[in-house]
DNA sequence: GTTTACAAACCAAGCGCTTGCTTGGTATGG
DNA sequence: CCATACCAAGCAAGCGCTTGGTTTGTAAAC
């Protein structure tokens, strides 16, 4: 049967929603001049925070002159929304199509923590590190934009969490579940290194759902 | 017998541990000139973040001229340390205190929890927040500083969360409940308002424990 | 296949402003 | 009398962003 031949570790391919996303307009091609810049962003920003940054860290960080930025963005604030507004429409894709495979509302949210972590500590890690410590940065206009899209985004969380709730498998309420769960999981950005430790992102997954009482 | 006369509500005083420190030198007085001006910087640090914080907003806040300040402080970094420092010993005393009268470890993880919220949610929860989200912008010498205070205080949560394993009333690893617990406890700073919503620091903490399956 | 046209991408220079911090001097309280 | 706390003024450096002009890529026009 065909459903054999679907990959077990990725259920979705990742590289097809970024380039569907891509072509839609809503995320910059990485390799573009655009793409670049703002992975370089994401880097700075969370490395040494978006005050700390300045423009001529930003140009010389992909080989322009620090002028030659205000070509693509028209102001240094435009550059840290776009970072936000496009890792949280990537994210919101990908952590839909890793909740569709499951059928469980356990499963689903496996899947969604999996899926938070992995965005938190996978590639698009550094961008969503300046999603939760730089949004102060934002002007009250940006902040309005962004939240809008937040939205979306935890409404998925939301829906599961209750589905839970009214089984009778999760005590706690659900929307201060999701809250200390976004804290939680935020906070692994501080701390946890898939790279060494013996900690692998399944084994950290299990560790949530463990604490959660629902494995 | 005696032990009854004990307030249940608060069984110790904050206002005595608060006097004690300050007696010792390891706070400064709220009313000094000194405490006035690290409880005015820690809300302006909160609100615009350190970077956006001027000397002069700073100054303009305890009514004094901008050069006036570094008659108190050598840099404006060492204002945000001095911030950091003393809440960090408030806290650990407070949370000694708080323990002090818990008998099981249950009860202990509880009155951690609640005082950790406390201190977050209360009084200090300004410089608190902070703590959190500006320890990017201490020197590298500072930061050792504030991370050796930090050791400390994260010694009281490990050896609770270690005997509860022990006792196997937890089932996820003590270092990463532990860890997870600080960013779901820290996040609270974001969404919890105390005043209005209807769940009291109680309730709060009631939600925290039922969450970890402890209650 | 060369020329022309034109926009996008970029550079070199620097403007105007804000920043943290310094300086020299003046009150004030014990 | 002297230390502590403060003010008034401003400096040097760094900031985001602008400006005027040059290069580069592309595609139609001849």
């Amino acid at each position: 049967m065909s459903v054999l031949l679907k990959p077990l570790e990725l259920p979705v391919n990742q590289d097809n929603i970024l380039q569907s996303l891509v072509a839609e307009n809503l995320v910059s091609d990485p390799e573009s001049a655009r793409g670049r810049l703002l992975r370089e962003a994401a880097r700075l920003f969370r490395e040494k925070g978006y005050e700390r940054t300045t423009v001529r860290d930003l140009a010389a960080a992909v080989g322009i002159q620090s002028g030659s930025l205000f070509h693509h963005f028209r102001t240094k604030e435009e550059i840290l929304k776009a970072v936000m507004v496009e890792t949280i429409r990537l994210n919101t894709a990908l952590m839909q199509a890793a909740m569709s495979s499951a059928n469980s509302n356990r499963e689903k949210l496996r899947a969604l923590v999996s899926a938070e972590l992995e965005s938190i500590n996978g590639q698009t890690g550094e961008a969503m590190a300046v999603l939760v410590f730089e949004w102060r940065s934002l002007s009250e206009a940006s902040r309005a934009e962004v939240l809008k899209l937040r939205d979306i985004y935890e409404a998925l969380w939301l829906d599961v969490l209750t589905g839970l709730k009214e089984e009778g498998a999760l005590v706690a309420d659900p929307f201060i579940v999701r809250r200390m769960l976004t804290g939680a999981l935020s906070w692994t950005v501080t701390w946890y290194r898939p790279d060494r430790g013996g900690l692998t992102q399944n084994g950290l997954t299990d560790q949530v759902v463990a604490m959660l009482g629902l494995s």
